[in-house]
DNA sequence: CAAGAATGTCACGTTTACTTGACTTTCCGA
DNA sequence: TCGGAAAGTCAAGTAAACGTGACATTCTTG
């Protein structure tokens, strides 16, 4: 599964850290989802779009990562 | 989180094993997710949304349940 | 009504999402 | 160039997603 967040993120000039307590989950999931170590619980992706004011198909896209 | 999973199955006369075949999860899960035991997690929300052309904003609704 | 199909549910096990804490590495501005 | 901020990562733990098997209940349909 990729993802646009770190994209999204460093369009905003937020820090990891930033996003993290916007989301209210660690700095290390945030991480972890950048570097594709795992994928959110849709509650989360959820989240995220609103957060972005996206649609969760816009960010997130059902893919094999390279 | 809501959904309207069973709606949509009902919609297509497939039982909950139908659906779970389909998805490629087992019939408990499918019944757990309809029943609101858990969310599914967000590779299988876009298959769900996928299977029945739909976007996950469509079938999942990012509210608490009744 | 009877029988099978569909649904609900429970217990137990595995995998994955996520936390916390600590440490290292990379990046960037004074 | 140096120091702090940001990012990467690892280990160990908890919680939630999912599987399997079994059984009870409800829903059709002959």
């Amino acid at each position: 599964m990729k993802n646009r967040l770190r994209v999204l993120r460093a369009e905003r000039s937020w820090s990891q850290a930033d996003l993290a307590d916007k989301l209210g989950v660690a700095r290390q999931s945030v991480n972890a989802i950048e570097t594709g170590k795992f994928d959110p619980s849709l509650p989360l992706a959820f989240r995220i779009a609103r957060l972005f004011s996206l649609k969760v198909e816009d960010i997130f896209d059902d893919e094999v990562r390279d």
